[in-house]
DNA sequence: AGTTGGACCTGACTGC
DNA sequence: TGCAGTCAGGTCCAAC
Protein backbone atom coordinates (compact mmCIF):
# COMPACT_ATOMS: atom_id res chain seq x y z
CA UNK A 1 0.00 0.00 0.00
CA UNK A 2 1.86 3.15 -0.91
CA UNK A 3 2.25 5.32 2.01
CA UNK A 4 4.86 8.28 2.43
CA UNK A 5 7.84 5.72 1.94
CA UNK A 6 6.12 4.66 -1.33
CA UNK A 7 5.40 8.19 -2.13
CA UNK A 8 8.87 9.66 -1.42
CA UNK A 9 10.29 6.61 -3.84
CA UNK A 10 8.44 7.31 -6.86
CA UNK A 11 8.78 11.34 -5.99
CA UNK A 12 12.14 11.22 -6.12
CA UNK A 13 12.46 8.90 -9.24
CA UNK A 14 10.42 11.08 -11.14
CA UNK A 15 12.07 13.90 -10.01
CA UNK A 16 15.04 12.33 -12.37
CA UNK A 17 12.97 11.48 -15.20
CA UNK A 18 10.59 13.93 -15.89
CA UNK A 19 11.58 17.69 -15.29
CA UNK A 20 11.54 19.47 -18.34
CA UNK A 21 9.62 17.47 -20.27
CA UNK A 22 6.21 18.83 -21.97
CA UNK A 23 2.98 17.12 -21.23
CA UNK A 24 2.41 17.00 -25.26
CA UNK A 25 -1.01 14.74 -24.04
CA UNK A 26 -3.47 13.43 -21.68
CA UNK A 27 -5.66 10.11 -22.24
CA UNK A 28 -8.21 9.13 -19.00
CA UNK A 29 -9.39 5.71 -19.61
CA UNK A 30 -11.24 5.72 -16.69
CA UNK A 31 -13.18 8.99 -15.51
CA UNK A 32 -13.43 7.98 -11.84
CA UNK A 33 -9.52 8.46 -11.53
CA UNK A 34 -10.59 12.75 -12.27
CA UNK A 35 -13.62 12.40 -9.72
CA UNK A 36 -12.82 16.03 -8.24
CA UNK A 37 -13.21 17.37 -11.87
CA UNK A 38 -16.35 17.81 -13.79
CA UNK A 39 -15.26 16.24 -16.79
CA UNK A 40 -12.22 14.37 -18.23
CA UNK A 41 -11.65 17.23 -20.88
CA UNK A 42 -11.78 19.84 -17.85
CA UNK A 43 -8.64 18.17 -16.25
CA UNK A 44 -6.93 17.34 -19.31
CA UNK A 45 -7.03 21.36 -20.16
CA UNK A 46 -5.48 22.41 -17.21
CA UNK A 47 -2.53 19.96 -17.66
CA UNK A 48 -2.19 19.81 -21.54
CA UNK A 49 1.18 21.76 -23.17
CA UNK A 50 2.40 22.53 -20.18
CA UNK A 51 6.61 22.03 -18.77
CA UNK A 52 7.01 19.81 -16.02
CA UNK A 53 9.13 22.22 -13.57
CA UNK A 54 9.56 19.33 -10.52
CA UNK A 55 7.79 16.93 -8.38
CA UNK A 56 7.09 17.15 -4.77
CA UNK A 57 5.45 14.77 -2.27
CA UNK A 58 2.64 15.70 0.67
CA UNK A 59 1.77 12.93 3.17
CA UNK A 60 1.27 10.23 0.72
CA UNK A 61 0.37 11.88 -2.49
CA UNK A 62 2.94 12.80 -5.28
CA UNK A 63 3.01 16.10 -6.30
CA UNK A 64 3.58 17.30 -10.23
CA UNK A 65 4.75 21.20 -10.79
CA UNK A 66 3.70 22.35 -14.32
CA UNK A 67 4.86 25.78 -15.77
CA UNK A 68 2.94 27.78 -17.89
CA UNK A 69 0.65 30.88 -18.12
CA UNK A 70 -0.89 30.23 -14.81
CA UNK A 71 1.05 27.44 -13.05
CA UNK A 72 -0.57 24.29 -11.98
CA UNK A 73 -0.33 21.36 -9.31
CA UNK A 74 -1.20 17.77 -10.22
CA UNK A 75 -1.84 16.00 -7.05
CA UNK A 76 -1.41 12.00 -7.59
CA UNK A 77 -3.12 10.00 -4.75
CA UNK A 78 -2.28 6.81 -4.97
CA UNK A 79 -4.68 5.06 -2.84
CA UNK A 80 -4.26 1.72 -2.25
CA UNK A 81 -2.81 -0.01 -4.92
CA UNK A 82 -2.22 3.39 -7.44
CA UNK A 83 1.31 3.44 -9.08
CA UNK A 84 3.24 5.95 -11.66
CA UNK A 85 5.09 4.60 -14.15
CA UNK A 86 7.30 6.38 -16.76
CA UNK A 87 8.15 4.09 -19.68
CA UNK A 88 8.27 4.56 -23.64
CA UNK A 89 5.46 5.70 -25.29
CA UNK A 90 5.41 2.43 -27.51
CA UNK A 91 5.80 -0.10 -24.17
CA UNK A 92 2.73 -2.06 -23.80
CA UNK A 93 0.03 -0.91 -21.72
CA UNK A 94 -0.78 -2.49 -18.35
CA UNK A 95 -3.59 -3.80 -17.42
CA UNK A 96 -5.81 -0.67 -15.16
CA UNK A 97 -3.94 1.69 -16.58
CA UNK A 98 -5.98 4.90 -16.03
CA UNK A 99 -4.22 8.07 -17.28
CA UNK A 100 -1.67 8.42 -19.66
CA UNK A 101 0.68 11.48 -19.88
CA UNK A 102 2.32 11.53 -23.15
CA UNK A 103 5.76 13.73 -22.84
CA UNK A 104 7.99 15.32 -24.93
CA UNK A 105 11.12 12.89 -25.89
CA UNK A 106 9.34 10.05 -26.56
CA UNK A 107 8.33 8.64 -22.62
CA UNK A 108 4.95 8.20 -21.08
CA UNK A 109 3.92 8.43 -17.43
CA UNK A 110 0.88 6.14 -16.74
CA UNK A 111 -1.27 5.97 -14.03
CA UNK A 112 -2.20 2.18 -12.98
CA UNK A 113 -4.76 1.50 -9.94
CA UNK A 114 -6.60 -1.89 -10.10
CA UNK A 115 -8.84 -0.76 -6.83
CA UNK A 116 -9.28 2.30 -8.14
CA UNK A 117 -9.18 4.67 -5.07
CA UNK A 118 -6.41 6.81 -6.22
CA UNK A 119 -7.00 10.16 -8.01
CA UNK A 120 -5.72 12.76 -9.86
CA UNK A 121 -6.60 16.13 -9.69
CA UNK A 122 -5.15 19.46 -11.03
CA UNK A 123 -5.15 22.09 -9.06
CA UNK A 124 -4.07 26.62 -10.21
CA UNK A 125 -1.20 27.56 -7.90
CA UNK A 126 1.35 25.71 -6.12
CA UNK A 127 0.13 26.43 -2.85
CA UNK A 128 -0.74 22.97 -1.88
CA UNK A 129 -1.67 23.73 2.07
CA UNK A 130 -4.50 25.67 0.40
CA UNK A 131 -5.40 22.55 -1.55
CA UNK A 132 -8.75 20.88 -0.70
CA UNK A 133 -6.87 17.44 -0.74
CA UNK A 134 -4.61 19.08 1.92
CA UNK A 135 -7.19 20.71 4.00
CA UNK A 136 -6.95 17.76 7.11
CA UNK A 137 -3.01 16.98 6.60
CA UNK A 138 -1.62 16.91 9.42
CA UNK A 139 2.52 17.61 9.95
CA UNK A 140 5.19 16.07 7.45
CA UNK A 141 6.54 13.42 10.10
CA UNK A 142 9.95 14.28 8.95
CA UNK A 143 9.75 17.96 8.90
CA UNK A 144 11.01 20.13 12.14
CA UNK A 145 7.09 20.78 12.18
CA UNK A 146 6.36 17.24 13.87
CA UNK A 147 7.81 17.64 17.35
CA UNK A 148 7.85 14.94 20.73
CA UNK A 149 5.48 17.49 22.28
CA UNK A 150 3.02 18.18 19.62
CA UNK A 151 2.74 14.60 19.35
CA UNK A 152 2.19 14.15 22.75
CA UNK A 153 -0.34 16.92 22.99
CA UNK A 154 -2.35 15.57 20.18
CA UNK A 155 -2.55 11.97 21.52
CA UNK A 156 -3.70 13.08 24.82
CA UNK A 157 -6.39 14.47 23.35
CA UNK A 158 -7.76 11.25 21.91
CA UNK A 159 -8.68 7.94 23.61
CA UNK A 160 -8.82 5.98 20.11
CA UNK A 161 -6.04 3.26 20.03
CA UNK A 162 -2.75 4.08 19.37
CA UNK A 163 -2.75 2.02 16.06
CA UNK A 164 -5.94 3.70 14.98
CA UNK A 165 -4.62 7.09 15.79
CA UNK A 166 -1.24 6.74 13.97
CA UNK A 167 -3.04 6.66 10.76
CA UNK A 168 -5.30 9.41 11.69
CA UNK A 169 -3.37 11.83 8.71
CA UNK A 170 -4.56 14.78 10.90
CA UNK A 171 -2.19 13.68 13.77
CA UNK A 172 0.61 13.65 11.74
CA UNK A 173 0.55 12.82 7.56
CA UNK A 174 1.86 9.57 5.34
CA UNK A 175 1.73 6.72 7.60
CA UNK A 176 -0.54 3.60 7.14
CA UNK A 177 -1.88 0.45 8.04
CA UNK A 178 2.33 -1.49 6.92
CA UNK A 179 3.99 1.72 9.40
CA UNK A 180 2.13 2.07 11.94
CA UNK A 181 2.62 -1.42 12.95
CA UNK A 182 6.10 -1.05 12.60
CA UNK A 183 6.45 2.35 14.58
CA UNK A 184 4.82 0.42 16.93
CA UNK A 185 6.94 -2.53 16.91
CA UNK A 186 10.07 -0.30 17.04
CA UNK A 187 8.71 1.94 19.84
CA UNK A 188 7.73 -0.93 22.15
CA UNK A 189 3.85 0.24 22.10
CA UNK A 190 1.04 -1.94 21.71
CA UNK A 191 -1.37 -0.54 19.02
CA UNK A 192 -3.87 -1.46 21.19
CA UNK A 193 -3.19 1.21 23.84
CA UNK A 194 -5.34 4.05 24.27
CA UNK A 195 -3.74 6.78 22.51
CA UNK A 196 -4.55 9.22 25.95
CA UNK A 197 -2.31 6.54 28.04
CA UNK A 198 1.06 7.46 26.83
CA UNK A 199 3.39 9.10 28.78
CA UNK A 200 5.56 12.03 27.14
CA UNK A 201 8.37 9.16 27.34
CA UNK A 202 6.51 7.03 25.13
CA UNK A 203 5.67 9.89 23.02
CA UNK A 204 9.19 10.88 22.74
CA UNK A 205 9.82 6.96 21.89
CA UNK A 206 7.28 6.82 19.26
CA UNK A 207 8.15 10.14 17.68
CA UNK A 208 11.77 8.92 16.98
CA UNK A 209 10.07 5.04 16.11
CA UNK A 210 8.20 7.18 13.67
CA UNK A 211 11.40 9.01 11.77
CA UNK A 212 13.59 5.79 12.03
CA UNK A 213 10.94 3.23 10.75
CA UNK A 214 10.29 6.41 8.23
CA UNK A 215 13.68 6.78 6.85
CA UNK A 216 14.69 3.39 6.62
CA UNK A 217 12.01 2.39 4.84
CA UNK A 218 12.77 5.15 2.07
CA UNK A 219 16.34 3.80 2.05
CA UNK A 220 15.15 0.58 1.17
CA UNK A 221 12.36 2.53 -1.40
CA UNK A 222 9.03 0.92 -0.06
CA UNK A 223 7.46 -1.97 1.34
CA UNK A 224 6.27 -4.47 -1.42
CA UNK A 225 3.21 -7.33 -0.15
CA UNK A 226 0.19 -8.27 -0.81
CA UNK A 227 -1.84 -9.29 -3.91
CA UNK A 228 -1.32 -6.25 -5.44
CA UNK A 229 2.38 -5.32 -4.54
CA UNK A 230 3.68 -1.84 -4.66
CA UNK A 231 5.53 -0.98 -7.67
CA UNK A 232 7.94 1.69 -8.04
CA UNK A 233 8.20 4.11 -11.04
CA UNK A 234 10.34 1.89 -13.19
CA UNK A 235 8.13 -1.28 -12.46
CA UNK A 236 10.72 -2.49 -9.42
CA UNK A 237 9.82 -3.65 -5.54
CA UNK A 238 10.82 -2.19 -2.68
CA UNK A 239 12.94 -3.83 -0.50
CA UNK A 240 11.40 -3.08 3.28
CA UNK A 241 9.54 -6.21 3.28
CA UNK A 242 12.37 -8.56 4.12
CA UNK A 243 12.88 -5.88 7.46
CA UNK A 244 9.14 -5.95 8.23
CA UNK A 245 9.09 -6.86 12.68
CA UNK A 246 5.19 -6.92 12.79
CA UNK A 247 3.06 -6.28 9.68
CA UNK A 248 1.40 -9.14 8.18
CA UNK A 249 3.67 -12.04 10.60
CA UNK A 250 0.38 -12.85 12.22
CA UNK A 251 1.16 -16.38 13.92
CA UNK A 252 4.88 -15.83 12.89
CA UNK A 253 7.97 -15.80 15.61
CA UNK A 254 8.57 -12.31 16.65
CA UNK A 255 12.25 -11.67 15.34
CA UNK A 256 13.23 -9.98 18.75
CA UNK A 257 12.02 -12.71 21.36
CA UNK A 258 10.43 -15.67 19.30
CA UNK A 259 6.65 -14.94 20.39
CA UNK A 260 4.09 -15.52 18.23
CA UNK A 261 2.90 -11.99 16.60
CA UNK A 262 -0.93 -10.88 17.35
CA UNK A 263 -3.59 -9.77 14.92
CA UNK A 264 -6.85 -8.55 16.38
CA UNK A 265 -9.28 -6.35 14.30
CA UNK A 266 -9.84 -3.11 15.22
CA UNK A 267 -11.85 -0.36 14.58
CA UNK A 268 -12.35 0.04 10.92
CA UNK A 269 -12.21 -3.49 10.58
CA UNK A 270 -8.04 -2.92 9.61
CA UNK A 271 -5.95 -5.79 11.34
CA UNK A 272 -3.10 -4.54 13.38
CA UNK A 273 -0.07 -6.52 14.13
CA UNK A 274 2.01 -6.83 17.62
CA UNK A 275 4.31 -8.60 19.67
CA UNK A 276 2.70 -9.09 23.10
CA UNK A 277 5.81 -9.20 24.78
CA UNK A 278 7.95 -6.28 23.24
CA UNK A 279 5.09 -3.85 22.98
CA UNK A 280 3.50 -2.92 26.00
C1' DA B 1 -15.65 17.37 18.34
C1' DG B 2 -14.14 12.71 18.68
C1' DT B 3 -15.11 8.10 17.38
C1' DT B 4 -16.98 4.35 14.75
C1' DG B 5 -18.67 1.60 11.00
C1' DG B 6 -19.97 1.28 6.27
C1' DA B 7 -19.13 2.28 1.40
C1' DC B 8 -16.26 2.50 -2.46
C1' DC B 9 -13.34 -1.07 -5.69
C1' DT B 10 -11.38 -5.47 -7.69
C1' DG B 11 -8.34 -9.53 -7.54
C1' DA B 12 -7.07 -13.33 -4.70
C1' DC B 13 -8.36 -16.56 -1.76
C1' DT B 14 -11.58 -19.90 1.01
C1' DG B 15 -15.38 -23.00 1.64
C1' DC B 16 -19.19 -25.65 0.14
C1' DT C 1 -15.43 -26.32 -11.85
C1' DG C 2 -18.33 -22.80 -9.97
C1' DC C 3 -20.06 -19.56 -7.21
C1' DA C 4 -20.85 -16.96 -3.04
C1' DG C 5 -18.48 -14.93 0.61
C1' DT C 6 -14.47 -12.66 2.67
C1' DC C 7 -10.39 -9.95 2.80
C1' DA C 8 -7.26 -6.02 1.81
C1' DG C 9 -7.09 -0.83 2.86
C1' DG C 10 -7.01 4.99 1.95
C1' DT C 11 -10.44 8.08 2.43
C1' DC C 12 -14.91 9.99 2.81
C1' DC C 13 -19.35 10.21 5.01
C1' DA C 14 -23.13 9.44 8.08
C1' DA C 15 -24.43 8.30 12.67
C1' DC C 16 -23.76 8.24 17.38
Amino acid sequence: MPELPEAETIARQLAKETPGRIVRGVVIRSPRAVRSHRSRAEFARLVRERRIAGVGRRGKAVLLFLNGRSPTTVVVRLGMSGRLRVCPSRSRLERHTRAIFSLSGGRQLRFIDPRQFGLLAARRGTEVESFPEFRNCGPEPLSREFTPGRLFRALARRSSRLGVALMDQRLVAGIGKIYADEICFRAGLSPTRPSNSLTEDDCRRLWNAVRQVLRSAIRFQGTSTGDIAYLDAYGEQGRFRERLMAYQRSGRPCRACGTAIRRERMTGGRGMHWCPRCQR
